[in-house]
RNA sequence: GGGUCGCUAGCUCAGUGGUAGAGCACUCGGCUUUUAACCGAUUGGUCCUGGGUUCGAAUCCCAGGCGACCCA
């Protein structure tokens, strides 16, 4: 005759359970018999000694077979179960790695209690892969190599009700991966490595940038007029003040106001927002840091941007040799610094110094391949078309490309000796714009001009030009010193440095349209 | 916006017109050195949604949803 199981609260021949609703019933089923147990299944605190990684670290050369008498108390979230009759190995995960637990009847016992003869039968039936846990106790190799907690007690910290994802395949599937982030990030470790790195290159450029006597100023993300670059804006409504009001598109203006205003070295890391396209590199609010030096022109900014970046894959990867998807890029300055007219002659011989009219320039950059060029109204803008048709995909390793037409530069300085031309640079890395940087323009009269054009546009119906800022103008004419300024795309210069592909996987939570609701049709 | 591909158990995936499957996870039993533990038994389904064709649809057709990749 089977034992008759005693337990007030055991099911008799209990109904096997595994649809999630099953799962997720029995899981709770536990937190109520701990709570029958005077066992808080939602605990409030645990002291640790030690993160996984540092054991592992400090007790690298313990032999195998050997304990040590060392006590420590971590606390984690449980992997994996190897449950025996008498004996159990758990695999604890932190913020930090893995270490196995190892739980021997004779010794576990649960919280602070006195001996407790059920205590590691409560551990096998009330635990369950994805719990908590906390546990003290001390170390020891086991025979097969693995260091391993000797556990004397422990306590469930959190019941977890919801089964994690298969132990071998993980979470594969990506729309589950970016709408829950959070399961992706337990069993993922590549994950948690990413967003981790994306935290230290930008504490990296901060520290950079303050260590010279740059200030974080803080400018405003709701604004009546959105400025400073060319994207449609989001719309958003103010109740009281009953006025529309535009997310930022760029911070520039604003901390270019702070340039007038005294402050000499200013920036900025913070979100901006584009109501464009969803792609592999563009996802709708992303991070951007922008910074201005008063008194420094285009060339001091490559230098401190080839510098700054060098330094930040430096301390974050311990190196300036990385690989992004397959290609070796070298990040090691001194960088390759070309002018836009010379790089596009070398890629389609086209010269455009030559061109004595746009019809003129159009035919020979029909012939050497360039499409689509129907719109182009400008020389400048066409000398731009055959640069991203037929330059920017070649510029793998770092590129300061220079020396922009004035046409679609807004807001850059004239070029001192070059005519129709700006003091831009924009750095290219694995064929992608990563920077953006130019001698501010510092004329109000030039500037208004610039932004009456941009006007016209609007008016003709071009979705991302902007109004004449006439606050900004009335800054400049009070003065603003000679100054550079440039913007950096964190998010592609993280991908860059973690070797993601998709801008969605160095964003935490990217923008995904809204799961169907219930069937309504 | 266009094209291609995908959507089946909690997870990873088979199943291409004839009774919806496997591994892992879950539940139960056994087990004091495991680490994808093992052995045995059980359980678990809105086959993305709606419509159509058919005696019969996860499968074929149409429309839609969500996602991935490529292109503009």
């Amino acid at each position: 005759m089977a034992p008759n199981q005693s337990r007030p609260d055991s099911r008799p021949d209990a109904q096997s359970a595994s649809s999630l609703e099953d799962i997720r019933a029995a899981r709770l089923e536990k937190v109520q018999q701990l709570r029958e147990l005077s066992l808080n299944p939602y605990g409030y605190r645990w002291d640790t000694t030690h993160t996984a990684a540092n054991l592992q670290t400090k007790f690298a050369e313990l032999p195998k077979g050997e304990a040590v008498d060392f006590e420590v108390a971590i606390a984690g979230r449980i992997l994996a179960r190897r449950v025996f009759g008498k004996l159990a190995f758990f695999n604890l995960q932190d913020e930090t790695g893995t270490i196995q637990l190892y739980l021997d009847k004779k010794t576990v016992q649960v919280g602070m209690a006195e001996q407790d003869p059920e205590a590691f039968d409560h551990l096998k039936q009330l635990t369950d892969v994805g719990d908590i846990l906390g546990v003290k106790g001390t170390l020891r190799r086991t025979d097969k190599g693995e260091l391993s907690v000797n556990v004397r007690e422990y306590a469930i910290l959190t019941k977890s009700l919801l089964p994690l994802p298969d132990k071998w395949h993980g979470l594969t599937d990506v729309e589950k991966r970016y709408r829950q982030r959070y399961i992706d990030l337990i069993v993922n470790p590549e994950v948690r490595e990413t967003f981790r790195r994306r935290a230290l290159i930008t504490a990296g450029i901060r520290r950079y940038l303050e260590q010279r006597g740059f200030l974080e100023i803080e400018t405003p993300v709701l604004q009546s007029e959105a400025g400073g670059a060319e994207a449609r804006p989001f719309i958003t409504y103010h109740n009281t003040l009953e006025m529309d009001l535009y997310l930022r598109i760029a911070t520039e203006l604003h901390l270019k106001r702070m340039i007038v205003g005294g402050f000499e070295k200013v920036f900025e890391i913070g979100r901006i927002f584009r109501n464009e396209g969803i792609s592999t590199r563009h996802n709708p609010e992303f991070t951007s840091i922008e910074f201005y030096q008063a008194y420094a022109d285009y060339h001091d900014f490559m230098a401190l941007t080839e510098a700054m970046i060098a330094e930040v894959a430096q301390s974050v990867l311990g190196t300036q040799q990385i690989t992004y998807q397959g290609q070796s890029v070298d990040l090691s300055p001194p960088w390759r610094k070309v002018t836009m007219h010379d790089l596009v002659k070398e890629q389609t011989g086209l010269d455009f110094t030559q061109f004595e009219t746009l019809d003129q320039a159009k035919a020979a950059a029909t012939e050497a391949g360039l499409i689509n060029l129907d719109n182009v109204n400008a020389m400048g803008k066409l000398l731009n078309e055959a640069f991203e048709q037929k330059v920017e995909a070649t510029l793998i390793q770092p590129t300061f490309v220079i020396d922009y037409p004035v046409e679609i530069s807004p807001l850059a300085k004239p070029h001192r000796s070059k005519p129709g031309l700006v003091e831009r640079f924009e750095l290219f890395v694995v064929g992608r714009e990563t920077a953006n940087g130019f001698s501010e323009l510092t004329d109000p009269m030039d500037q208004r001009q610039r932004f009456e054009l941009q006007a016209a546009r609007k008016a003709a119906g071009d979705l991302e030009a902007h109004d004449v800022d006439e606050d900004f103008l009335t800054a400049l004419e009070y003065g603003m010193p000679p100054a550079c300024g440039e913007g950096i795309g964190i998010d592609r210069l993280v991908m860059l440095l973690t070797d993601s592909a998709s801008i969605r996987d160095v964003i935490a939570f990217p923008l995904l349209r809204q799961e169907k609701l219930e069937s309504s049709n």
